[in-house]
RNA sequence: CGGGGUGUAGCGCAGCCUGGUAGCGCGCCAGCCUUGGGCGUUGGAAGUCGUGGGUUCAAAUCCCACCGCCCCGACCA
């Protein structure tokens, strides 16, 4: 392909919006243009990187054996009633209305479809078991898009759904699908990190997550440095440390206060730890009011307080129902005294002197032990791990990292197929529910990972599989018929053994097209000039290596041709 | 949704405080020159100054409202 025939925009300046290095150089390197927030087009060598990637996805699932079908991105309102999700997802719903009225929603994921789809079409344990996939435009709106392609408002995306006769062949569908998904990540050249998860909104019991780790990833993990626990911090369990226990004869003494309602304010003003602080939490939970406490150096992990008291909707109390439960002002709320469930951390099982809100305005209490002067309903392990904790496994240090989330794999078991009724008779002839899990890949989300985790100050540098072209051709004077000759010559023999070459045929400079060459990070450079050909020689370059060799015409196609095969082996 | 920032040519920005002719760099078009790391030079095209309203003889500039975009947060006890 010419340069001057296609169209790749580069620019010499990014765009003020872009933040992070992967979006900057998407959009420097001319891959996407933004339409308006979380929008984005792809121009065509972005979109043919994209088309690479979709490629790995879906030669990897078809051998891992999974169907592809494609489903509606509109859907009736209907089928999310009927799973019960659409008072959970509707607020990151786009939903519209068709011309007679009724109520559709553009898909944010395909649970709801696909397992209406096999209830009306699987029938017998003979038919089991199925998993099914699509590559699909997604449709959520986000409360914040941000990063360009990382989270968009509308992005492609692989979903898969398996359905088995049985937990233990669920087992098998969902160790092919996460096998298929780390051969995908790695043939697209990245490095991941799996991690145990959340399952969220999603549901199910258990799930892991595929991390790219970056500075800019959204989500925070941890992982044991010496055995192979890793987890997202919305899930990651730590193993609490068992402080030293202490005790006194004095009973709970109320202490002015006024003021003072942080954490760090209290404990600076009463020269304690934050450690020795009890911090208590008002939630509702499912309306009805509950403490939570956790140690005042430590912050709640609410999708653990979620999962212990079992699938209630759960949200930090409004200061009126704060004033109400405690009979205080937010910022004074205490154990002492209080009627409603206590939930507590499990760090503060061990009875020691301790401080905290006294339930009335502008005082605290100290002199405070657990047990001795309150009584706590359960003590779980509630807090959100960081840095430092042990690990829950091996009791050794974990450190945090930050990851992008490319792919996430769950074993969802019957919530779908109850609510859609998908089953099959076993061979006794009884009625028996499916098994599900799901596993989804963030497709557009995988490209710019590629490139955050592959890219130098002169720009992207493509890994083989991905690069929208493979060789970039450059001819320094186009004025140079005889380079001009040789180059053409060679893209026809390159191209003629299905190498993808892009040749930059432009009037430019010589260092313009250098550093576009560079941006654009295709794997492979042949520069031909007057000077290369006087040697009868081209000049070959790698993008991730700074020398270059000189090849001499004829051999030129077979040594980039044992390149590319040597990379993508 | 809360807080902060921002909106002037395709991109990056100045001008706004102190109201009066819309500017710079890159890019784009035509020519000359040059040809191994974003070269030089001459000429040129291109902007409802986010939108609407107000103040004023006069608004990019001052005031009000709205909209877009970006960042932080959405755990405060």
């Amino acid at each position: 392909m010419r340069l001057t025939q296609t169209l790749i925009p580069t620019l010499r300046e990014a765009p003020q919006d872009a933040e992070i290095p992967s979006h900057k150089l998407m959009m420097r390197a001319g891959l996407i243009m933004k339409l308006g927030g979380g929008l984005y087009t792809f121009l065509p060598a972005g979109l043919k990187a994209l088309r690479k990637v979709e490629r790995i996805v879906r030669e990897e699932m078809d051998r891992a054996g999974a169907l592809e079908v494609l489903m509606p991105a509109l859907q009736p309102r209907e089928i999310w009633e009927k799973s019960g999700r659409y008072a959970v997802l509707k607020e990151s719903m786009f939903k519209v209305k068709d011309r007679q009225q009724r109520d559709m929603v553009l898909g944010p994921t395909h649970e709801e479809v696909i397992t209406d789809l096999v209830s009306r079409l699987i029938s017998s344990y003979r038919q089991l078991p199925k998993t099914f996939y699509q590559i699909q435009t997604k449709f959520r709106d986000e409360i914040r898009p941000r990063f360009g392609l990382m989270r968009a408002k509308e992005f492609s995306m692989k979903d898969a759904y398996s359905f088995d006769v049985s937990w233990e062949a669920a087992d098998i569908s969902y160790q092919a699908m996460y096998d298929a998904y780390v051969r995908i990540f790695k043939r697209c050249g990245l490095r991941t990190k799996v991690v145990e998860a959340d399952t969220g909104a999603m549901g199910g019991n258990f799930s892991h997550e595929f991390m790219v780790l970056a500075e800019s990833g959204e989500d925070g993990i941890v992982e044991c440095e010496a055995c192979s626990y890793a987890a997202n911090l919305e899930r990651a369990e730590r193993k609490a440390p068992v402080p030293k226990a202490s005790s006194t004869d004095q009973p709970p003494t109320v202490v002015a206060t006024p003021g003072q309602r942080t954490i760090e304010e209290v404990s600076s003003f009463l020269k304690l730890k934050p450690w020795d602080l009890i911090k208590t939490l008002i939630y509702l939970a499912d309306g009805n009011p509950i403490a939570v406490l956790v140690a005042g150096h430590r912050d709640l992990n609410e999708h653990k307080l979620a999962r212990i008291l079992g699938g209630v909707s759960l949200e930090m109390a409004d200061d009126q129902t704060i004033a109400k439960v405690t009979g205080a002002p937010v910022g004074f709320a205490g154990p002492v005294g209080l009627k409603i469930p206590i939930y507590a951390d499990v760090e503060l099982q061990t009875p020691r002197i301790m401080a905290t809100g006294a339930n009335s305005a502008d005082s605290h209490l100290i002199n405070v032990m657990i047990e001795r002067d309150f009584q706590v309903t359960s003590f779980h392990d509630l807090v959100i791990a960081k840095e430092g904790d042990k690990c829950p496994r091996c009791s050794i240090r974990m450190r945090e990292k930050r990851g992008i989330e490319v792919g996430h794999v769950f074993k969802l078991g019957t919530k779908y197929s109850q609510a859609f009724d998908a089953g099959f008779l076993d061979d006794k002839g009884t009625r028996q529910i499916s098994i599900m899990g799901c596993y989804g890949i963030g497709v557009t989300r995988t490209l710019q990972a590629i490139i955050e985790q592959s890219f130098d100050e002169d720009g992207i540098i493509w890994p083989m599989a991905i690069a929208p072209y493979q060789v970039s051709v450059v001819v320094p004077n186009t004025g140079h018929a005889e380079s001009v000759r040789v180059a053409e010559e060679l893209i026809r023999d390159l191209e003629a053994k299905g190498i993808e070459v892009l040749f930059d045929d432009r009037d430019e400079r010589p260092g313009v097209k250098f550093k576009d060459a560079d941006l654009m990070g295709l794997p492979i450079r042949a520069v031909i000039s007057e000077r290369s050909l006087a040697e009868g020689k081209v000049e070959v370059k790698r993008r991730t290596e700074k020398d270059k060799q000189m090849v001499s015409v004829t051999d030129t196609v077979s040594v980039i041709q044992s390149i590319i095969q040597g990379e993508l082996a």
